[in-house]
Order: structure tokens, then sequence, then C-alpha cells
DNA sequence: AAGACGGGGAG
DNA sequence: CTCCCAGTCTT
């Protein structure tokens, strides 16, 4: 069946204007004052996009508050060094969104003006916004009618409309946006938009959805039909695979740290972080000796203080944590350097390696 | 189409 | 501990 037969056949008999006008109004009620809420400055809107993407909004909170300090114009963001992005973003995760946020902003700065596009297609061509991001600024920012599916939207929708199909497939996210077209009002799309994630957010949630409270139980077909928790249907991921690393703090006769820079690109792209061995590679004797090639250091290694575990989306990292003492050797590595333990903060660091910092000798 | 890319909260 | 959450870019 095509997509948009199979979407008329899914909004057979379900009433839309009542669902829109019950789901806009409980929205202007019941919604949660948040600081990119205060107005529709579209910048603002874009940043907390962003920030929102893969992350809670109890976590982006004071992120966002203290980034639009920093950087409160797109002018602002564009003439700030990459690095001092990184380390407002420090913690919050996905550090290529502030890099693709940045790279974004520059480019509205020099090719629009400083203005953000309202036009689906400029504003879809830069980079780190997709789809999602796309709706969710035409329609908070601009008023304009464009579906903005996120994970919430899935959710709710599938239990509204009952639709079984595997939301982790790209095809499920097309026929969501088509269904959206349909649904969404012309006259509030914002509120529409927003409703339709406030209500995955407080109400239509994951486990234990509050369907006694649902402003739009009585079009909820999941619910009718008492599916509601067997919905959205999501195929399950796979597990992580294990890294083994001793994870080493060097520390020179001044008591210096030894840090470096992670290559510009990857996992955690230009963060810093203290020296990982890679078990996988180096045997645990073979330390003192894959040290001495890297870096030009002769090092003594000494005792084993932390074990630290850290799970990524993808991957684990096992890491443990040795203190190590410089006996002689001059530094000669590109991207490494020794800093006094109270100029750590200037450098933005991983949580993974954030969880080392006590452990430093100061 | 599948994998890379972080971190936090709930139980 | 284990499980859950989930946009965009790259390959």
């Amino acid at each position: 069946m095509k997509r948009t037969e199979r979407v008329n056949n899914i909004l057979k008999n379900f009433d839309k204007k009542s669902y829109r006008k019950d789901l806009i109004h409980w929205f202007k009620e019941e919604q949660r004052i948040l600081p990119w809420r205060e107005n529709q400055d579209p910048y603002r809107v874009w940043v907390s996009e962003i920030m929102l993407q893969q992350t809670r909004v109890d976590t982006v909170i004071p992120y966002f508050n203290h980034f639009m300090d920093k950087f409160p114009t797109p002018d602002a963001l564009a003439q700030a060094d990459e690095q001092e992005v990184l380390k407002a973003w420090e913690g919050l995760g996905y550090y290529s969104r502030a890099r693709n946020l940045q790279n974004a902003v520059r480019e509205v700065v020099s090719e629009y003006d400083g203005v953000v596009p309202a036009d689906p297609e400029e504003l879809g061509s830069l980079k780190g916004v997709g789809p999602y991001t796309r709706g969710a600024i035409l329609s908070i920012a601009y008023d304009i009618p464009d579906p903005a599916v996120d994970g919430n939207v899935m959710r709710v929708l599938s239990r509204i409309l009952r639709v079984e199909d595997d939301i982790s497939k790209q095809s499920a996210r097309k026929l969501f946006e088509e269904l959206v077209k349909e649904l969404i009002s012309e006259e509030d799309p914002s509120s529409f938009n927003q409703g339709l994630m406030e209500l995955g957010a407080l109400v239509c949630t994951p486990k234990t959805p509050s369907c006694m409270l649902c402003p739009v139980q009585e079009h909820c077909r999941a619910f009718d039909e008492g599916v509601e928790t067997e919905l959205p249907v999501k195929a399950s991921k796979k597990k992580q695979k294990k890294s083994p690393y001793l994870l080493l703090l060097v520390q020179n006769e001044k008591g210096e740290v030894l840090i470096e820079q992670r290559p510009d690109t990857g996992l955690l792209a230009s963060l810093w972080q203290y020296p990982m061995v890679p078990l996988e590679d180096v045997g645990q004797e073979a330390v003192e000796n894959w040290f001495y090639g890297e870096y030009g250091l002769k090092v003594k290694v000494g005792e084993s203080v932390k074990r630290i575990k850290h799970v990524f989306s993808h991957l684990i990292w096992e890491m443990e944590v040795i203190k190590v003492t410089v006996k002689e050797g001059t530094l000669d590595h590109e991207r490494a350097t020794f800093i006094a333990p109270e100029n750590m903060e200037d450098f933005p660091f991983p949580v993974s390696h954030q969880k080392a910092h006590p452990y430093i000798n100061r």
C-alpha cells in the first residue's frame, strides 16, 4: 500500500478537528514554563531544539540559560572560539551538535544577514538541522505548519492512531510526518506541535502513561483497545562492545598533569582527556615502553586508584585509573601538554574523564 | 539501511 | 547493576 493511501486509511473515521482543538486547549492550559518559551526568538528556539535532541528537559535548562548568557545572539556565537563553545557544552554529550550549531550559525550570519531562514529548504540545509529540528523551528518560531516528529510524537501518535510500525525505521518517521501534515492546525501549528511533544513528556509517557488524565483519551485507539503499553513498537538495540583501557594520571616534578586533545573528528572530537592505553593493543607489561614511544617520556607506573566504567550508546570503556610519575625526558606529542591542576577547568573534558579528576595530586 | 555519536534517570 | 530514552550525520 502506498504511503498516502495508508495515511488516508489510518485517518478514516478520525475526528481531526476535535482532536486538534482538545490538544491545543490542553497545551495552552498545562504547558510547563521553560526558558525557551519566554519568546519566539528563532535563535533561542534553535539552540533549545538542538540541546533537547536526545536530552531531557531538566538537564538542558541550566545549559540553555548559561549558553544564552554567553552567546546571546547569532553574532556572538559565530564569533566565539570553538573551544569556548565546547566548554559551554561540556557534559551535555553528542558534541558534534555544538560544532554543527556554530557552523550553521556562522552560515546564517554570512549568508542570511544573521536572520534564521524561514524557508524550509534553506533552514533544512543548515548543518545539524534535520527534519525534526526544521519543523520545530518553523512552527514554534515562525508559526509555519511543518511536522516536527520526534520520539514523543511517534509514541503519542502510534497510540492515538494505533500504528504498529517499528519506529526505529526511517519509513515510520516519514509515515508520522505525513500523518501530522494532515492533522496539524493551520491556525496554531506551534501549539499543535508542542502540544504533541508536551503530551508525550507529561502524560503519554513510555512506561506507564497517565491515560486517566489524558486530554485526548477519547480520541485514543490504543486506550480504547487496552494496548497503550504495547506501543510504540520498536526493535531492540544490540549491546555495546567493551574496550579496556588504562587511564594514566601523569604528573611531573612540578605537580603538573599531562592532558591531550582528542582528534578533531569522531568520538568526543576536540575534547581533552588524560592519556589512555588501549589494552587491546598494548600488554600490561609493555605500558612504560608504549608510553615512551607515544610521548617521549620515561615514566614509572604507580598504583591503581579507581576503576571507571563508562557506557556510551555504542560502546563501553572500562578504564583502570593509574597514577604515573615522570622520571626523565621531554614531552614530544602534537596534542598533549602539561598543565597545573588548577587550570584544568579551562578545558572541556568528557564526563568519562571527569570521573578521574578527584585522583589528581594537588 | 545501518552504525556512530553521550549522558542521565528509573527501577 | 540493567534497562530506557532517541535526532542527525556518515558510510
